[in-house]
DNA sequence: GCGCCAGATGATGTGCACAACAGGAGAGTG
DNA sequence: CACTCTCCTGTTGTGCACATCATCTGGCGC
């Protein structure tokens, strides 16, 4: 249940804690945009030098991402980026699915003025993308996307949940972008459609509205992408 | 995504992740049947020599009880058994009343004889309890109770989210009772209902009437656990 | 030439000693 | 007597050397 999300710069001095997440999110980032592709290799003594730590503690975030399914480490063999298996993918969406839903009617906090500024600066990210496209930023954006919207709840296992099934399977879109098997153009149209959608409901506190939106999205995102 | 529990006992040599597992499932066991308190401190030393390890496996088993919410270790204080704050308890039930809809509604594997008949030897359990009343038992039962309705869905994340929650929570029950905030007996009567019904369902293969049943009665336990 | 086995190699897993840190006890001072 | 500073003790966090394991390679027997 702890929020693995790295909060703030803090005046004081960087504790192992911080150290820690902020590892941790830093090689979840380069999993989920595929700078560490599905089977590669990952080092320990590599990577625990780059972050000039000894392996032991870069074990621990490892270990973490294990659990997570993002990776996984065989005795005397390595560490591998996890693929992800159809079936699966197909498990994780359909329960995402569901999950939309409650983010937008359990424990609820209405958003504010600044809340929907932050989703206009989104929406003006996503316009953007037309005239300069990019997978990655694409990817980047999404994900900011979804970490904002999931401030609409304060459940926070909910939160919890919701992310760690996210950031399981947020690489496959943009592997399959790569492949050439989905039109980044058309995805990005449909997709700053979609955040304009989202943004009209919540300036009309239609939370409801924007859960099942989302609902469809995801629906309409896993079949695009299998087809 | 990785299922946390042992599956069996293998024929070959116990692997590192075997132990893991064991140990794992051992202390979270020790902490929801309240042999550690909340708040209680774990040795790290103690508990290694305890299981024949050394303090570094050990740490990992700490590491995943901390995220998974059951400990906080806090550097040069020590590592003690959280308590859980009426909010997010709270949290936790409003979202295991949803999620125990999806356990019966997404990607159901329809019980079969054997499946019945174990749940009817858990409903002789339940029944046994009311001449041999015992809140640990009851606490076991329930476990067992829990990870065999869960056996109904095949989606793996639904199935291992549910149960980190479960394990987050489950101690409280038994908090409240051995502080006789709650009647041993009533509760086990209830219970022996709650599973008949529940059995009564699951042979006319009603499984949409398992999921609200089962959803009313966490509804009830929360009511009655905070009264 | 073919097959098999021993050794080399490189990876993860483990044990251990030490560093970093928080909290308490006790002496010293006003 | 109250307060503070310092040292001491116990705990978690880290670095490092070694154990363990899987894979590859090369030589040996046939």
């Amino acid at each position: 249940m702890v929020d693995d999300e790295v909060t703030e710069t803090r005046d004081g001095p960087l504790t192992a804690r911080d150290r820690f997440d902020r590892i941790h999110a830093d090689i979840r980032n380069r999993i989920c945009l595929l700078e560490y592709q599905p089977g590669e290799k990952l080092s320990e003594v590599e990577l625990a030098e780059e972050f000039g730590i000894s392996r032991t503690p870069l074990r621990r975030v490892l270990a973490r991402l294990e659990d997570e399914g993002l990776v996984t480490s065989v005795h005397g063999v390595g560490t591998m980026v996890t693929d992800i298996e159809m079936e699966e993918l197909a498990q994780v969406y359909r329960l995402r699915k569901e999950l939309v839903l409650l983010q937008t009617s359990l424990d609820v906090a209405p958003p504010d003025a600044v809340y929907l500024a932050r989703v206009e600066a989104l929406l003006a990210r996503a316009e953007a993308l037309k005239t300069a496209p990019s997978a990655k930023a694409f990817s980047t954006l999404d994900r900011d996307m979804f970490l904002t919207l999931l401030e609409l709840t304060v459940n926070t296992p909910l939160r919890t949940m919701s992310k760690r099934l996210y950031f399981r399977t947020a690489r496959i879109w943009l592997q399959q972008v790569t492949a050439s098997k989905i039109d980044l153009m058309q995805e990005i149209e449909v997709y700053a459609r979609e955040v304009r959608d989202i943004l009209e409901a919540l300036k009309l506190g239609d939370l409801d509205a924007v859960g099942h939106m989302r609902r469809s999205h995801i629906s309409l995102s896993f079949a695009r992408m299998i087809k």
